[in-house]
DNA sequence: GATATATATGCAACTAAATGCATATACTCT
DNA sequence: AGAGTATATGCATTTAGTTGCATATATATC
């Protein structure tokens, strides 16, 4: 599990509280990991009984308190420990080629339909990535180092969008000439 | 939850047992599936209660009986259905990423270790998808139509794994210039 | 002779994640 | 006035997936 260590990775470069993380999680690691509100808070809680984490009450008017959390010695520790142990291989569960795997079951139009609308999503995506790397490359130099290694990871997300795509104009390219 | 469609979806093409499903799985799907061989046998079960899948008893002797199952027209039909619907685009949650984000906190030969491990394993997957491809290639424009939707999965696991291994070569391109 | 892999199926316990529900205020847009 | 979004946190239930264990034979490799 590595949601504790997203969090971990989070928390150690900026406290914050877990509606903060959600927005983080959203805006800067969409494109390698995604958790709910849900899921957030409650490991937030199970990792601050496990000594990882501590937290501030700071008392807001006309919105909810807010609990702001820091990571301990212990949580800096544990995520040290593994970040040098090694992570498998990740498991790839993608159900629209299941689909394409099944498509002869039903018209070509049916699948192009589908192929377009996560066409789109993805397009998206990647404008949003290739804006990111922008303002990074706009950047001096010696302003760049703190966000290489974010920005590597950012590159992940541009390569696997550009792949993404590239693939679904060769199965519209396909799925087409059926017609 | 996919690994139901998955499953309907292999069986529909050919019947077969839940131990020719883990082959089937991992030699034919691994790119865009994976299911393990407890959950397969949980899922078969299940999906045989609920009138999707028949099987017959085929009794073996020196090694244990194995369960032919195939689709019934109640699982054909949940299968068409299911492909007429729309799919979630798939969630990212990758560990490594992770890994790298939070690279600042160890060494770098730490972190290319890493990536260089990974790079094996995707480069083995590439190859095993090129030498895929080779044959559906080498096929008969005739003889490929049944195996074009087929090869069109195979093409996504083909342009990722390259994507993969281009971005995991920026990567080290940026942890070598640190030494 | 020992170890590993292949064949073939399954249960039990646990962890991770998804879904639904609940609360309460402020601001913006139509 | 109503809808939608943002702020902020949380519990309960269900589903999906992992890990460990269990059984039993055949064949291939060291």
């Amino acid at each position: 599990m590595s949601l504790k260590h997203a969090i971990l990775t989070l928390l150690e470069t900026e406290e914050g509280s877990g509606y903060d993380l959600l927005k983080r999680f959203k805006q800067r690691l969409g494109f390698f990991w995604n958790a709910s509100h849900q899921q957030i808070y409650l490991q937030l809680k199970k990792m601050t009984s496990e000594g990882f984490l501590k937290f501030e009450l700071e008392t807001q008017h006309g919105r909810p308190d807010r609990k702001v959390y820091h990571v301990t010695a212990l949580g800096k520790q544990a995520l040290i420990n593994w970040m040098e142990g090694s992570v498998k291989v990740d498991k790839v569960n993608d159900a629209l080629l299941v689909k394409l795997y099944a498509g002869h079951l039903v018209e070509p139009g049916i699948l192009s339909k589908e192929i377009t609308k996560h066409k789109v999503i993805h397009q998206r995506m990647l404008n949003t990535f290739l804006a990111l790397e922008k303002q990074y490359l706009l950047l001096q130099d010696d302003e760049k180092t703190p966000f290489t290694l974010p920005y590597l990871t950012l590159r992940k997300g541009i390569l696997g969008e550009q792949a993404w795509l590239t693939w679904a104009d060769e199965v519209n390219e396909y799925l087409t000439s059926l017609k």
